[in-house]
DNA sequence: GGACGTATCAAACAAATGTTTGAAACGAAC
DNA sequence: GTTCGTTTCAAACATTTGTTTGATACGTCC
């Protein structure tokens, strides 16, 4: 019974957390809907504090559960294992399967970090932004700055976060077809569409400006 | 001596609200550090809930204040105005100007609003929609799927906004030469580029269906 | 000088907060 | 049945919270 207990009140209060923020969540609040003593919370996590830690190593393992790690084959194309990598991004993050507090709790902590979140972004942010630096490397003529390379992994996690950090203001914009624009699959396509292209076009300026024909190795691309 | 007052509080109370949050910051620190009495912020504002609103407001105001409205003149080739469109974002968003916090304000507030949140898009960030979206109707043919549009303009903005939004990680994954990673012009122009072949990317797949020539119209671009 | 609207101040208020306490209930081992 | 470690419980604790109060100071107009 131990164990369900402190989970389920992790559960409750990740939510919870989420929705409101840290200090707006009273421990009161916690163990009333857990259903569950006020000193649950401090008999099982010791404090609040050490209560919400744990909630984001919770949601982080969380969010990287409900997706297998990227895997390719030595055979597959830079292009495809690009979309496999966006792909599994957006299903961690824009999907709204339960529970779906895990990726809101994470976005805040990015956005106003405490410390849940070095942690965080050292055992789970880094391998996934390494696997896609390796991608990207393919793409790339080999002397390639490691700033541009950063920049292109940036540009494409920026298009993938926005659907999940800004969906309110995403969904008051787009309005009554904003469910439409976070359909998983071609929502999929279309940033790994638009990135190829912009990987292309971060990579082969020089040709162009020295006046190539421009319908050189596009196939590659599609 | 009434305007200083009240616009002082504002200014202190920003800043703490953004590093903080809402809840974490309480009023007496505010009156301490600003240098007053503690009922100065129920004298001035009402409620500390009414304060943080008006800080809200003021962060918009500011925002859009640092960077004038977004100009170009009729002969202005699309391209050059998606890039002074980039320019502007970037200088509102990623610029640490003083003040420093509004950008930061109003990124926590994108990621969990609160009831200050549909103000802020319906005043400030819906005209600079529409300005982008009025852009990218140039690159792309007559009848266009808003849904494509809508995308586009989200994958730009998404970039833009990960190097404020995110910046805590970036800033781990990047190490000591996170600082050069954020520099305005030479971001600017990596955006603007990945951009403009991402949107024609999205844009011209019809025509590599039909096996077009590729060579078009890609001068346009540069 | 007196009156009046504004601004500032220290003190106090009631409510809510995270945490602690000590006892009671439970369940398995002997 | 007794013992012992674990879990649950209601009550209380000391702080902190946003807000209110009533008095005092300030400046201006008559």
């Amino acid at each position: 019974m131990h164990e369900k207990v402190s989970e389920h009140i992790l559960q409750v209060a990740g939510q919870l957390f989420a929705e409101r923020g840290y200090r707006a969540v009273t421990v009161r609040e916690i163990c009333r809907r857990a259903g569950v003593n006020i000193s649950a919370v401090n008999y099982y996590f010791g404090s609040k504090e050490t209560l919400y830690l744990e909630t984001v190593r919770f949601a982080a393992r969380q969010c990287t559960r409900n997706v297998p790690i990227v895997t390719w084959t030595e055979t597959d194309p830079p292009a495809s294992r690009l979309r496999q990598f966006i792909h599994g991004m957006l299903h961690r993050v824009v999907r709204d399967e339960e529970p779906s507090w895990p990726a809101q709790l994470l976005m805040v902590e990015i956005v106003r970090p405490t410390r849940a979140c070095q942690r965080f972004v050292r055992e789970f942010v880094r391998p996934n932004f390494q696997a896609l630096l390796d991608i990207l490397q393919q793409f790339l003529p080999r002397p390639c700055p490691e700033k541009t390379l950063y920049r292109l992994a940036f540009s494409i996690v920026g298009q993938c976060l926005y659907y999940r950090m800004c969906r309110s203001v995403m969904s008051l914009l787009a309005g009554p077809q904003a469910p439409a624009l976070l359909d998983l699959e071609s929502l999929t396509e279309h940033i790994t569409n638009f990135s190829l292209a912009g990987i292309q076009g971060i990579a082969r300026p020089l040709r162009r400006r020295r006046r190539y024909a421009p319908a050189t190795t596009r196939g590659e691309l599609s």
